[in-house]
DNA sequence: CTGTATCCGCAAGGATACTG
DNA sequence: CAGTATCCTTGCGGATACAG
């Protein structure tokens, strides 16, 4: 049994879903990935249904979790940028494996075809 | 734009959040992939807070996606026994990357310090 | 531009009872 | 044992307004 911020897992793996999990978040971690530094309203047009509330919410607790940088400039009209931290940059491997499996599924017609030997 | 199953997708990411987010389907792959063969009643054990009706509706889906066998024996009492399809199978990468991400968060105490260098 | 703050609807998910 | 079926609650997340 592993005890971290007050609760208990069972294994590493529901960790891992604890701080990536949710509805957006390996999305945001993707693309800040790919892109290597996203303004907060680059961020916002990665999905139709992303709204501000839901960003910024996932946005500060993968701050809080150390994940994210979050730099501000001091300037008007104010500048935001996101960044992922060495933690962050540390599930590339996970990211890349979850992108190439979709990406495998869907040219297999997904369903009801065998995957592809390699 | 990708189509698949009358839905839109900006990249495949999406396509694999769509098939194996939620609260409770990667864990169950990941012990359907250390155990090969399970149990309902062995999966339902996996975590205290997953109920009948989740851990069904989690396993239909799977099951309905392509992702998991289910095999039932003409007995009674009822067995039925839970394993990866080949789909299931080529999401191990994805999932031992969770797991091991998870556990080099935890020993680095999360947080507070740098991830460590391999 | 990058956010907060509220209000609120609705569907995800919990609890319970029942069944082949 | 391995589920369904049903009811009911909770809180996620949408909509909107406002602000530095």
């Amino acid at each position: 049994m592993i005890q971290f911020q007050n609760k208990e897992y069972r294994c590493s793996m529901e960790v891992t879903l604890e701080l990536i999990g949710g509805k957006w978040k390996a999305l945001i971690l993707w693309h800040l990935d790919n892109n290597r530094i996203m303004r907060y309203s680059e961020l916002k047009r990665l999905h139709p249904k992303l709204t501000q509330k839901m960003l910024t919410q996932q946005l500060r607790e993968l701050e809080r979790d150390g994940l994210i940088n979050r730099k501000v400039y001091a300037q008007v009209p104010p500048k935001v940028e996101y960044s992922l931290t060495p933690w962050g940059e540390k599930l590339k491997p996970v990211l890349s494996a979850m992108c190439q499996w979709g990406n495998q599924y869907l040219k297999g017609q997904g369903l009801h075809k065998e995957p592809p030997q390699e």
